[in-house]
RNA sequence: GCGGAUGUGGCGAAAUUGGCAGACGCACCAGACUUAGGAUCUGGCGCCGUGAGGCGUGUAGGUUCGACCCCUAUCAUCCGCACCA
């Protein structure tokens, strides 16, 4: 009977659904434990052998925890909502809803051959409408809470409503300051957008208009952790900075939560200490310097350094800082004109290579040292950035690397504060010195100045303690179909939540997938769905047009002439400037009834920036265009046909849309016909006095990826759930997430977005815990191992006659011996063509060794690694695959053709990824899942090689020998086991027992084999030592076990089974072998008694002859004893 | 530059508290069985040396009776962050 795995597996696997074996109950008696898989992204690729190392992983786990007697949860589920399903229906017009569906059935074949337990009734889908019900629900819990900085936890937005409502927000001492506070009489005389601009600054989940990390290509905003040395992290398309109205998720406020959790959770230091790089937090001090000559506001700088601040030569400050206007000097203002004008062309990309790049510009200005009233220059540099701190820094070259070489560079003198520590050279950021040239502070070492320095600073009122960091606020929408829709309508400007009972706001079905007007979302595009039905709809774009029917040129000219003048005019469309994006941004979201602003929109040939053809206004923002002669010319000539058609126009600088947007939107608002400002601040708007004027829509971004995955941990606990989205006593049993598995890269997006989610909750009172995942364990990166050919190319190639060209392919060995060479003739390759064409060879030995640079070179050619065994390449089956090269001819060394190899990420491009399945059906589920466990330990990164297998496959045929022999059948019997055979079993279970419960896989297998061999060598076939033996095999390999189980007559399934437990005293021994060494050098083993005492020891060891010899008649200096381990005799 | 990790045979690796370095497996070599072998079994297998023996855990030191393991310095590779004041 041979071990037929293929139809033991099927058996088992089909057993196993039928019966229900891994479903799991939310009540047991027994002690709960969670093992969780990070969900994986159902791509089109389907899965390789990478892909399943964590999953077996953690499948091993969960089941050695089933058989210790826990109710174990082990779900899995799919994180379908995201970018690649989108990109994928954009370029093949498939709907994202069917291809993953499509992905979703692949992986899930892939995953049940290799046999897991997961309880499949509790998969979650992330873009299933009854799963991301509850993503948007939780969505809503965020938005409304916010952050109580007394109680250091979120509260709900109604506790603060009440507080403004009944107590207003005043300061605890000095002048309130207009704009952040106010009394409750104040608060209750704001509108409702008042109230709300003003609660948007504390909501968890808020709408802000800020700088965003824009992705032309992708056509979306993404989250500062999804973008990757200035290019997106998916595709690697450029990313810049842009101002959009956006969601984000305030994390920061959870900052030092997310730092002081991490003591609490089993996360690797590497782990750790990249939450920690990303949250950045650093303790430090504001300063404010006055400026010479006094008008201008103080500079408010940011340190961590306040004992240096003697040693300040230089403030530098952002380009982007608000007082660069201010206080630069008439003389420098040219300079720092250009110097902006430089700071603008700079995308984010070339300041990202160009780090090094010393550049800065003075701006005439000088700040004050406090305290010896030093005049000190204020410059402008690129290297501080206006989004950390202050946006300004005060230099301190001898202590500061980057100040240093600024100091250097524009020939900044440099004062020393730290004597000796500092030698002229490079700074030194020591905090040890002694400080020098410091004042009040002279002979203190640093770290204890920095104290006395803050003290003095703040008893002065001109600087306080400041922690800051270095995260963000985390962006929370996305211009994109594929995500869940927020469940928010805006109206008056204002982002009302949908109700409760209206959710799931589904996805609407959509044909096209291209991005909406203007760089909103595909979802803009169904206007049905976005502008709500039981409100006034927005007139259609004839209607508004209809104001502009009878103008000459425009749509009542005849159709040629028309055609003609919108085709020249849109091919002198231009690329918007920021300042027009920002334009745009402001006015684009304004769905004023009979005014919408077009942008670009021709008429009659000329091209208006923005136009509203209801009002006849046109808005013209100076992007600096008009500087040749020619064109003021038509500046003029078009100003003229506009008015005299009864169009308005009106101008803004470049300056007021970047910095004075509110007096902008005024002056606009009374161009309209209103006679009104469109808004105070920013873009908020006097909702109320609007009212009518404006269609409730609804958001058309939708969530990003991480949105779905923040909570997924806690859907599984109760996936059917229509009441909640995870009931409470539920969440209270499984609790935490006792083992998470899964890559390393998602250190900084989902653990953190998940960890601060679940803060959230725990917070609101909604779960019990406040971090998601007890012990995470991080798997290592399966890389591929490369597979290359060489082809030899001739630059002579075309004087080959057509015969001679056939393609040659040259072994490694040749390669390598050869690549240096520049002519063929002479070298070792020369010779060897003759092997394989003697006219070739005939034809070569014409060759010259000069007159032409290189007569050969040699190309390296990707090849399948399924096509190569080891490094020996598959001929024919190369040849099969690329039909071009099925007359090659091929250069062996030792008769085999060696390919070339690389290790590298394993990628379908780069044909190294091998998939599972191939495996699976040639070795079994059992022989693959116990072959990743052998290849090293789970979290170390190794390529992969196919070759080991077979050793793992031998192991469990050896397994199976033990109970069939393949001619006598069955062979396993009822005998009595005998100790040596018990000493076997149980050195065994302590050692698989132990290194499963420390996820040392790789020793384990090593453990069985040993077991197996041994047992082997005994002749051991009894059932008293292979039924335990089979309990402990079975989290390895499950299918096996149960057939051997049920063969040796067992009951019920050896998934119930009790595991074995340990017993020592098979392990006691009468006798030891002893190493013996000399001078710490292993020479010989005695055996000697284990209870044998030290002076008995000594006499036995010495003597020895291998000893005796040693000592060559000296009497030892010492003789070490270690009972039960060794003896060390010092000569 | 900063932070984290890893360096051991031809290869993947093991060594649980400082105590026999290289378990287990691959590859390779020799042999047995066989019509055959990409099946199975037996033996060998760190390097140098016929041998006794010498050397050997990236490199250089140190602590120790004894170091892959602890300490100091240094090099290399991988990963993460990167003008964060």
């Amino acid at each position: 009977m041979e071990y037929n795995f293929r139809t033991i597996e099927q058996k088992w696997q089909q057993h196993w659904k039928d019966n229900e074996t891994y479903k799991v109950s939310n009540s047991s008696s027994k002690p709960k434990y969670y093992v969780l898989d990070m969900f994986p992204y159902p791509s089109g690729a389907g899965l390789h052998v990478g892909h399943p190392l964590g999953y077996i992983a953690s499948d091993i786990y969960a089941r050695f925890k089933r058989l210790k007697g826990f109710n174990v949860l082990h779900p899995m589920g799919y994180d379908s909502f995201g970018l690649p399903a989108e990109q994928y229906a954009i370029e093949t017009g498939q709907h994202p809803a069917t291809t993953t569906e499509k992905n979703i059935a692949t992986f899930r074949s892939q995953l049940d051959k290799i046999g897991f337990c997961y309880d499949w009734s509790r998969e979650v889908r992330t873009s299933d409408p009854k799963y991301y019900k509850w993503t948007q629900w939780l969505f809503l819990q965020l938005y409304n809470s916010y952050f109580c900085n007394t109680q250091k936890k979120a509260r709900p937005i109604a506790d603060l409503i009440h507080k403004y409502a009944t107590k207003g927000a005043m300061p605890k001492s000095g002048a309130p300051i207009p704009g952040t506070h106010f009394t409750a009489d104040e608060w209750n005389g704001y509108s409702t957008a008042q109230q709300e601009e003003i609660l948007a600054k504390r909501r968890l989940a808020f709408s802000a208009y800020g700088e965003v990390n824009w992705c032309e290509a992708l056509g979306t905003v993404l989250a500062n952790d999804e973008v990757v040395n200035g290019v997106s992290e998916r595709g690697g398309h450029p990313v810049e900075k842009k101002k959009m109205r956006q969601w984000y998720l305030r994390i920061t406020a959870y900052a030092d939560r997310l730092l002081e959790g991490l003591d609490r959770v089993d996360f690797s230091d590497a782990m750790k200490e990249m939450q920690k790089n990303w949250i950045g937090r650093s303790e430090g001090a504001e300063i404010d310097f006055a400026i010479d000559g006094g008008e201008a506001p103080t500079l408010k700088v940011y340190t961590t350094r306040p004992d240096t601040i003697f040693g300040v030569d230089f403030m530098v400050i952002a380009p982007e800082h608000e007082l660069v206007a201010q206080i630069t000097t008439a003389e420098q203002k040219e300079e720092i004109e250009k110097y902006l004008t430089y700071v603008k062309s700079r995308s984010e990309r070339e300041r990202m290579a160009e780090v090094k790049q010393i550049t800065g510009c003075f701006t005439g200005a000088y700040a004050l040292n406090p305290f010896d009233g030093r005049k000190i220059p204020v410059w402008i540099a690129e290297y501080v950035l206006a989004g950390y701190g202050t946006g300004a820094i005060m230099a301190v070259p001898c202590g500061d690397q980057r100040d240093f070489g600024f100091a250097q560079h524009f020939h900044i003198p440099i004062t020393n504060i730290i004597g000796e520590h500092y030698n002229g050279q490079e700074a030194n950021p020591t905090k040890e010195a002694i400080l020098e040239n410091s004042g009040f502070l002279n002979g203190m070492v640093m770290k204890d100045a920095m104290g006395v320095a803050i003290d003095k600073l703040e008893e002065m009122g001109i600087g306080k303690r400041k922690v800051n960091y270095r995260m963000r606020d985390a962006g929370f929408s996305r211009q994109r179909y594929w995500g869940e829709p927020f469940p928010i309508v805006w109206k008056d400007g204002v982002a009302y939540p949908l109700d409760e009972k209206d959710l799931p706001l589904e996805l609407p079905h959509v044909d096209t997938y291209g991005p909406g007007p203007e760089g909103e979302g595909p979802l803009a595009n169904i206007t049905d769905w976005v502008n709500l039905s039981d409100l006034t709809p927005n007139p259609s774009p004839k209607e508004r047009g209809a104001a502009a029917q009878t103008l000459p040129g425009y749509m009542n000219s005849n159709t040629d002439e028309w055609r003609a003048t919108i085709a020249n005019a849109k091919a002198h469309r231009h690329k918007p400037t920021k300042e027009e994006d920002a334009m745009w941004q402001a006015v684009r979201n304004r769905q004023i009834k009979n005014c919408k602003f077009r942008r670009q929109h021709p008429i009659a040939g000329f091209i208006p920036d923005f136009v509203c053809l209801e009002q006849k206004l046109i808005v013209e923002v100076d992007g600096g265009y008009h500087t040749t002669e020619e064109q003021q010319q038509f500046d003029e000539a078009r100003e003229k046909w506009l008015a005299e058609n009864g169009f308005r126009m009106i101008r803004f600088t470049n300056d007021e849309i970047l910095g004075q947007m509110p007096i902008v939107l005024q002056k606009l608002g009374e161009a309209l016909s209103f006679g009104e400002g469109l808004g105070e601040v920013n873009e908020t708007l006097k909702g109320e006095e609007r009212q009518g004027e404006w269609v409730p829509r609804r958001e058309t971004s939708t969530m990003p990826g991480y949105a779905g995955s923040s909570w997924y941990f806690l859907r599984y606990m109760d996936p059917q759930n229509e009441q909640t989205f995870c009931d409470r006593t539920v969440s209270d049993y499984w609790s935490q997430v006792d083992l998470y598995v899964g890559g390393t890269e998602h250190a900084v997006g989902h653990l953190l977005y998940s960890r601060m989610w679940t803060k959230v909750l725990y917070d609101l009172g909604l779960i019990g815990f406040d971090e998601p995942f007890k012990k995470l364990m991080n798997q290592g990166m399966i890389q591929g191992s490369s597979r290359y050919v060489y082809l030899l190319n001739f630059n002579k190639n075309e004087d080959l006659s057509k015969e001679l060209q056939t393609p040659i392919f040259i072994s490694e060995g040749i390669y390598e011996k050869n690549k240096n060479h520049k002519y063929v003739k002479g070298t070792e390759l020369h010779d060897l063509i003759k092997e394989i064409s003697i006219e070739l060879y005939d034809e070569i030995s014409t060759w010259g060794d000069y007159g032409f640079e290189n007569s050969f070179t040699i190309n390296r050619i990707r090849v399948d690694v399924n096509f190569v065994d080891g490094f020996e390449l598959d001929i024919e089956a190369f040849k099969k695959w690329r039909v071009e090269y099925a007359d090659a001819k091929f250069l062996f060394e030792d008769g085999k053709y060696i390919c070339g190899s690389e290790v590298e990420k394993m990628s379908k491009s780069k044909y190294n990824t091998v998939n599972p399945d191939v495996l699976v059906d040639k070795y079994g589920a059992d022989t693959f899942r116990m072959y990743e466990m052998f290849l090293g330990p789970v979290e170390m990164s190794k390529p992969w090689d196919t070759k080991g297998i077979e050793g793992v496959h031998r192991f469990l045929r050896k397994l199976w020998r033990l109970f069939f022999d393949d001619i006598k059948g069955k062979v396993w019997n009822d005998e009595k086991a005998t100790d040596a055979e018990l000493k076997v079993l149980h050195r065994t279970i302590k050692k698989i027992e132990g290194d499963t419960e420390s996820f040392a896989f790789n020793t384990a297998v090593s453990a069985f084999m040993m077991c197996v061999n041994d047992l082997t060598d005994l002749k051991c076939n009894k059932k008293e030592i292979l039924s335990p033996l089979l309990v402990l095999l079975t989290p390895y390999a499950p299918h096996i076990a149960e057939e051997l189980w049920n063969a040796l007559e067992n009951s019920g399934s050896v998934l119930n089974a009790a595991y074995p437990v340990f017993d020592g005293k098979y392990l006691v021994e009468a006798e030891k072998e002893y190493p013996i060494s000399i001078n710490g050098k292993m020479r010989t083993t005695i055996n000697i008694a284990t209870d044998a005492e030290e002076t008995e020891v000594k006499e036995i060891v010495l003597a020895n002859e291998v000893v005796q010899k040693w000592l060559e008649g000296n009497a030892p200096k010492k003789i070490i004893f270690v009972k039960n381990k060794m003896v060390n005799v010092v000569v």
